[in-house]
RNA sequence: GCCCAUGUAGCGCAGGGGUAGCGCAUUCCCUUGGUAAGGGAAAGGUCACGAGUUCAAAUCUCGUCAUGGGCUCCA
């Protein structure tokens, strides 16, 4: 019998007897390696354990100490959930059940049946079952499409007909769940890997239901959704369910009600945010630095209305192409509408005046409320909210100016986000069907933006055809304490509303040119901004930005004259300071400022009026010790100043 | 907008066909305490809103609004 060659990671190679498995690899090498394998990689392709060799192959076996694993194993135990949520509901029907990143999930069409959170635990209980049975997954090569459609036609397997349909011509798989006595207890249309056998599935949970449109779409029927996620171990899962649950702590919905920070009512309506005293404080300062940056950078600020006539808006195009997200009203029977973007106001500032390429590029910056009707289902805390206020900016310049403008804003936003220790991700969307403007401009746009992230040496993801139709944008997404990506930043160029509104400027040969338009924002929102900013510094924010800096605690009621003195001082120096002389313990007192997370608590007793001190606790530290006031004052208006992280000590 | 769940005092929660309870917060009294909760008392709710079923609804049913998890959307 011949053999065949197999090369292995470490360099060496191996002769094996043709139609030797994968599996049968991994038991030559060891007993051992044989028991931990679940799947393969072979020329960098994963495969399962029972595919066959061939000459040549470079086999790495994978075990679940592998990284690329763990996907396996997710999958495969969405296979599991599948075949449990069809033993206990016969007629459900089954759609796709894929990966994602820290999970996965099936979805399924269940006549009759909607499933709540109380079904899952019997899910569970019947995954368990299974995994007991100790099924192996085999997988099986579909010949005849055409009778396997047929087969699944008569389960009524509408969603596996249309995908096999689909893929029909590309070597399409089948997955089949046998018990141990070799018997095909399941199957499912699966491209695969999956694990060798149901016991290598040692710890999963099913986490909740939620309803999804069969690919996405929703014209289509809605499905619904489990989602669950596995890991090797169960000290891994416990460690992840820790660490979401933790994360939960950090919400800044959460955050916002025990601070006292914001809160949304009924009666004013849905994503309309109250700014409570101690979060206007942050907005406050941050708006402060805010100015402060854009002053330096050059631009302009204006105010602009909040409603305007309904004829600016056909001007603009909104009325045409955003009617569906306006609030319209009706006064003295003219329209109104509540502005939904601040561009239309900043053009006809640029409108009042006669322009040359000498006095552009002009940069128009404004803190614009704007109003959309959101769709109910989209709203969300602080991050997706129906009234917000921009930090809007729009950009007037020549085609010559914009990369370079572009360069700037990037600068600007890196700096931004560096300076509050934001991570985020890039992305760049590019011209997509039906656009406005030539193919030049476009070129020559997409080719300096692209030139600008790299200059920066950003990464970035492209959206191949997923700009606006008015021109390519750049995207800085944050993401939320659960995970979620939030769009903050965006730059986006504007071949459009320039020639909508005919704006022109004087070009150094006298001709009339349109200027291009830049319509970019720094922290998107106020409010999404602030929102995440929350959940970043989980509540306790840092001096420059917190509601409360110092709160000064008086042991006893005899210490009260020199606290308050002590209170004046810091009032004095401009400090945002609480006196807290109630009749409480000083413990109660502490406990309660550190559960506020005021960043420095001052005791005050007996032994710091003697020696005219005070005593400081920080919020992260704790007691670092006595200081002179003047020399506490001093230190912390340096951190203040500097924005810095807690430096007194 | 769609699917599922939820809505009880300022906040966090329990209860559940016979007109409501706990903890914290609040107010008052006592206490004057050295780095995360001193003790006591009082006050506080038409149980989201509207309709229906019932002798009787906070509790069951339907609708509306809102919130949460997702999907879709996000110029």
């Amino acid at each position: 019998m011949s053999e065949i060659k197999i090369n292995l990671p470490d360099g060496s190679s191996m002769e094996v007897p043709q139609s030797f498995t994968v599996a049968d690899l991994a038991n030559k090498i060891s007993e051992g390696l044989g028991r931990v394998a679940v799947a393969a990689k072979i020329n960098e392709n994963i495969v399962d354990l029972n595919t066959i060799l061939k000459n040549d192959d470079n086999v790495k076996i994978l075990t679940s100490k592998d990284a690329e694993t763990l996907d396996i194993l997710r999958h495969s135990t969405a296979h599991v959930m599948a075949q449990a949520v069809q033993r206990i509901y016969p007629n459900a029907k089954i759609a796709i059940g894929p990966t994602i990143e820290n999970g996965f999930y099936y979805d399924f069409d269940i006549p009759d049946t909607s499933l709540s959170v109380d079904e899952l635990s019997k899910i569970e209980e019947q995954m368990n079952i299974i995994i007991k049975e100790n099924q192996t997954f085999e997988r099986h090569e579909i010949t005849n499409v055409q009778e396997k459609i047929t087969e699944f036609r008569e389960k009524g397997e509408i969603y596996k007909i249309e995908l096999l349909m689909e893929y029909a011509s590309q070597n399409p798989t089948l997955y089949l769940g046998k018990n141990k006595d070799g018997n095909i207890v399941w199957n499912d249309f699966c491209r695969g890997p999956h694990i060798p056998n149901t016991k290598f599935i040692k710890a999963f949970k099913l986490l909740s239901v939620a309803g999804a449109y069969w690919r996405g779409d929703e014209k289509n029927k809605m499905l619904q959704r489990i989602y669950a996620t596995a890991f090797w171990t169960k000290d891994e899962l416990n460690e992840y369910l820790t660490r979401i649950e933790e994360a939960e702590k950090r919400d800044h919905r959460k955050l916002g009600t025990q601070l006292d920070l914001f809160s949304i009512r009924e009666e004013v309506g849905a994503g309309l945010v109250l700014w409570h005293p101690n979060l206007s404080v942050v907005r406050q300062m941050i708006e402060d630095y805010w100015r402060y940056e854009h002053r330096k950078r050059d631009y302009e600020i204006v105010y602009t209305p909040h409603i305007a006539k309904s004829q600016l808006w056909d001007i603009s195009g909104h009325n045409e192409h955003f009617r569906e997200n306006m609030f319209y009203m009706q006064v003295e029977e003219q329209d109104y509408v509540l502005k939904p973007m601040n561009c239309p106001f900043h053009i006809l500032i640029y409108q009042a005046k006669r322009y040359s390429y000498r006095s552009l590029p002009l940069r128009m910056a404004e803190l614009g409320t704007v109003y959309r009707n959101e769709r109910s289902g989209a709203l969300h805390g602080m991050t997706r909210v129906k009234g917000f206020t921009q930090d809007d900016a729009h950009i007037f310049c020549t085609q010559d100016q914009f990369v370079d403008e572009v360069n700037k804003i990037i600068d600007f936003i890196d700096d931004t986000l560096t300076m509050f220790d934001m991570t985020y991700e890039v992305e760049l969307s590019t011209r997509p069907e039906g656009f406005a403007g030539t193919l030049e401009i476009w070129d020559k746009a997409e080719a300096g933006l692209k030139k600008a992230l790299e200059d920066k040496k950003l990464s970035y993801v492209i959206n191949e055809g997923d700009g606006a139709f008015y021109g390519p944008k750049i995207d800085f997404k944050l993401k939320d304490a659960i995970g979620r990506t939030w769009q903050g930043a965006t730059i986006q160029l504007d071949f459009n509303l320039p020639i909508r509104f005919n704006l022109k400027y004087t070009e150094k040969d006298g001709s009339m040119q349109t200027p291009v338009m830049i319509h970019r924002v720094i922290f998107g929102t106020m409010e999404r901004f602030i929102g995440i900013l929350i959940e970043h510094y989980a509540g306790a924010f840092p001096a420059w930005l917190a509601p409360q800096q110092a709160v000064v605690i008086p042991i006893a009621d005899r210490h009260t004259e020199f606290a308050q003195s002590i209170y004046k001082k810091l009032r004095d120096a401009d400090l945002r300071v609480e006196l807290d002389d109630r009749s409480e313990s000083m413990n109660y007192k502490i406990r309660e400022a550190q559960n506020r997370k005021i960043p420095y608590m001052l005791v005050i007793g007996d032994k710091e009026i003697e020696a005219n001190y005070v005593a400081v606790r920080a919020r992260l530290k704790g007691d670092i010790g006595v200081k002179n006031i003047d020399e506490f004052i001093n230190s912390l208006k340096k951190e203040i100043e500097t924005k810095g992280k807690e430096i007194v000590n």
